[in-house]
DNA sequence: AACCAGGACACAA
DNA sequence: TTGTGTCATGGT
């Protein structure tokens, strides 16, 4: 017998909700008082962390399971099995003693990949903007619970190629308007499949989507990580590069290659995961403590 | 008001 | 292989 339900507690522990959802690795949620409202896998949906132990979902229609809720927040994670593998070194120790329960998600490869094509050389601030825009006037309306405002699934392939440049370019996304809508010409064509990258390595699959324009090596890195779950990729944006070079190499000049094979190599079976704490301990540690002196 | 942002690309040296 | 200019937009 099903429970058809909005609701649905799901139990954890060693989860930080608000730092896994705020930490720039996706691009849809928003903070309502003490809850997260986004739409994941086209269904409208708001989270809250009550205690540390729990986090309750609401749909805007009854739910007959919760699998993809449970999929993307990767809730049966044991992330201290994940922590253990990390280098026992004083930044890595810093940046988990500051991140502690900050989760990688499981996203949705077509709206992870055109996310990071919008990243490049620009604030999380606004690539939100950019991803809002796109699912206002591109997505499908999705239910939402009555009197809220209205919310858009992130739009198809299907949508997004037979949008024109300048529609594109009007969601503020500047020289990356080629970009996104060539990749959705890729996928409708079949000229790049999204669901046959599951079957590769991480390499292979690296390869393919760095055939689309404006995809390199960094933005391949995120897709693979956030969506692909290839714990082995090892995304290095200008803050990570930061964080290399400021924390273990403080008086050298390591060369690009010499960072690169650092990077492989030292930071375990889970290096991707490593690097999104060395990331958001980047990112925030300056602005969290403000409290040195009067 | 400069400087910079989860880069990629063509092209030079 | 490694370095530089360009692309578009807006936050800090």
């Amino acid at each position: 017998m099903f429970e058809l339900g909005f609701q649905h507690r799901f139990a954890v522990r060693d989860y930080d909700l608000a730092a896994t959802l705020g930490c720039g690795q996706a691009f849809r949620w928003q903070q309502v008082g003490d809850a997260w409202e986004g739409v994941v896998a086209g269904r409208w949906v708001s989270l809250r962390q009550p205690d540390t132990d729990s986090i309750l979902a609401t749909a805007a229609v009854p739910q007959a399971d919760w699998e993809w809720l449970a999929d993307y927040l990767q809730t049966e994670v044991e992330l201290p099995i994940v922590l253990a593998t990390f280098p026992d070194d004083e930044p890595m120790r810093a940046a988990v003693a500051h991140c502690r329960g900050l989760r990688l998600l499981r996203q949705e490869p077509w709206e992870c990949l055109v996310s990071f094509i919008c990243s490049s050389t620009k604030q999380i601030v606004q690539i939100r903007q950019i991803i809002a825009l796109l699912s206002e006037r591109f997505g499908e309306a999705v239910a939402v619970p009555s009197g809220h405002a209205p919310a858009f699934a992130f739009p198809s392939p299907d949508r997004l190629a037979a949008a024109s440049e300048a529609q594109l370019r009007a969601c503020k996304m500047g020289f990356r308007a080629p970009y996104v809508r060539h990749a959705a010409q890729q996928i409708v064509s079949g000229g790049l499949r999204l669901v046959d990258l599951h079957a590769h390595c991480c390499a292979v699959a690296r390869d393919e989507l760095e055939q689309l324009n404006g995809v390199g090596r960094k933005i391949a890195d995120c897709v693979l990580l956030f969506a692909y779950g290839f714990q082995e990729a090892f995304p290095v944006d200008v803050w990570v590069m930061k964080a290399l070079r400021q924390l273990y190499f403080p008086r050298r000049r390591p060369t690009p290659h010499r960072l690169r094979s650092f990077s492989e190599t030292h930071f375990g079976p889970n290096a991707g995961y490593a690097q999104q704490y060395l990331f958001h301990y980047m990112r925030t540690r300056l602005r969290s403590k403000p409290r040195g002196k009067k």
